[in-house]
RNA sequence: GGCCCCAUCGUCUAAGCGGCUAGGACACCGCUCUUUCAAGGCGGCAGUAGGGGUUCGAGUCCCCUUGGGGCCA
């Protein structure tokens, strides 16, 4: 039976980054109906960030990956690290280390002094158990050192790089347990995957150094080591360095609030870094099960490509219904103050309907389709000064609002039937009202087709907004 | 700095055992549709980091260089 694992530390917001590695995790899990484990290493009190296991989960949910056990929490299992930091010692793979910090700070300088590598230098590794026994009956603080065989290689086979090897002399003799009787991410990391039973450890690419002391603790506890998987890290649009904050959105909540559909942020990371094969690019969470091989995750790090993103999202949003789309934009409308429950429904999906294609996120909506909710918009300016520089225009306009009212019938047919006609006794190009019209009702030169706009809006509406508009940039010319 | 990992268009990637004109997508640029924008359709630009091997044949295997990333400080 699979057993995976995801095991996040409540540090902070959950990363897209991290979010992929559970995605992984999580397909792998489905694909080989075995069990997702959500496992929070929360033994660093120091790092603690609050609200962030709340987060954590809400964001996995939100993307639709639910977890089968768990969530567990490390901070409640701190005696079983215990025990077996002690088992490790009685074994001799472990020892007792009663070096002060002090002592190690200024061991470390003298190293840098001396263009060495900074490490602890073994000292207590060799204690005889008289010294032991006397520095613990003295109560002196002290720390769990894991033993490294000096004379050994480390090698262990990951499951995409192939083997790899790293000579114990290397390595340092690394701290299990803190001196207040913690463990570390190592200890509790290979005590709770031995214990929960984990199958296949596939986790970020950045623990591959640590990975030979976790392959030698299996070995000392006399443990069969999981399968490791090292997935490669996102990084990036600048191409340097891992994404991070100053690249702008990293947290999975945080696309949330930018609008982004949690299938969209989803398929993007299945497709970072790993490919169902062929042209496919378009993916539901379904087919990835299906498709899901991880040998085919690729090694190395991919650059997040926001562009790529944006369009994937628009790309779902056009596969909406627009009754789908109205409750999901409902909040991004709540948070510009307009409650979309005090307005016809049907007249909503089909101003939503008008923009399903134009918009990349859903956060656009609100200010897109400002003009349908108010008459008081802000007109741009350049569009403004382009389409009403002819002083007939105004009078055009004017007189069009007036015959309007006239139209018996409001279809986007009609309206455009009665346009053309009204054109041609001007004598001007229907363009010439069209392209004013559309920035006198909306306040933009660029957006849904004009008479589809002017149906939805409704005879009145369209009237009223005309003459109001006429007035409001008639007074913004008389002001320059 | 030491150790480890990685390397196909600008970006994400495809090309099971070596055999193609190196394919797709995003972005970009044209053309088309048209009332603007978007979407759609058609087309274009663009890549195997460099150097050595192995081989009839290398993106694919080996070595070196370079570059990038990570971990430890």
């Amino acid at each position: 039976m699979v057993r995976v694992r995801f095991a996040p530390s409540p540090t902070g917001y959950l990363h897209v980054g991290g979010a992929r590695t559970a995605l992984y995790n999580w397909l792998f899990a489905r694909k080989n109906k075995g069990i997702f484990i959500l496992r929070i290493e929360d033994t660093d009190r120091t790092r603690y960030v609050p609200g962030s296991v709340e987060d954590i989960q809400e964001s996995l949910k939100w993307l639709g990956l639910t977890w089968d056990e768990g969530p567990y929490y490390q901070s409640e299992r701190i005696h079983l690290y215990r025990e077996h930091a002690e088992m490790l010692v009685s074994k001799g793979f472990a020892y007792k280390c009663f070096c002060s910090e002090e002592r190690l700070t200024a061991l470390r300088e003298e190293q840098m002094k001396r263009g060495l590598k900074p490490g602890y230098d073994r000292k207590c590794r060799n204690l005889s158990s008289e010294d032991t026994e006397k520095f613990l009956k003295e109560q002196k603080p002290y720390v769990v050192r894991l033993k490294i065989p000096l004379d050994k290689e480390i090698v262990f086979e990951d499951y995409l790089r192939g083997v790899i090897k790293v000579k114990g002399s290397e390595l340092e003799d690394i701290v299990l347990l803190k001196s207040d009787g913690y463990p570390t991410y190592h200890l509790a990391n290979v005590v709770d995957d031995y214990l929960m039973g984990v199958t296949h450890v596939m986790r970020a690419d950045e623990w591959i150094p640590s990975t030979p002391y976790h392959v030698f603790m299996y070995e000392a506890f006399g443990w069969e080591a999981p399968v490791f998987a090292h997935l490669p890290v996102i990084l990036a649009p600048d191409g340097k360095g891992k994404l991070s904050k100053r690249h702008g959105a990293t947290s999975v909540l945080e696309f949330r609030k930018m609008g982004i559909l949690p299938e969209a942020l989803v398929n993007f990371l299945a497709l970072l870094g790993w490919s169902p094969g062929g042209d496919r690019e378009i993916i539901t969470l379904e087919e990835m099960i299906e498709l899901f091989d991880i040998k085919k995750v690729g090694k190395r790090g991919s650059v997040f490509d926001f562009n790529k993103l944006y369009w994937m999202n628009s790309y779902y949003i056009r596969g909406k219904s627009p009754k789908e789309l109205l409750e999901l934009v409902a909040p991004f409308f709540q948070e510009k103050g307009i409650d979309l429950k005090k307005f016809d429904e049907g007249k909503l999906e089909e101003i939503i309907t008008l923009y399903q294609e134009r918009i990349r996120t859903l956060a656009e909506l609100p200010d897109a389709c400002a003009y349908f909710f108010t008459d008081e918009i802000t007109f741009d300016e350049d569009a403004v000064k382009k389409n009403f520089a002819k002083p007939e225009t105004f009078t055009h306009l004017f007189e069009f609002a007036k015959s309007l009212e006239y139209l018996k019938d409001f279809s986007k047919t009609d309206i455009e039937t009665h346009l053309r006609s009204f054109a041609e006794i001007k004598n001007i190009h229907p363009k010439e009202l069209i392209h004013p019209l559309r920035v006198i009702l909306t306040g933009r030169a660029i957006g849904p087709g004009l008479f589809e706009l002017m149906e939805v809006l409704g005879k009145e509406a369209c009237v009223r907004k005309i003459y109001h508009g006429l007035k409001k940039i008639q007074n913004y010319g008389s002001q320059e």
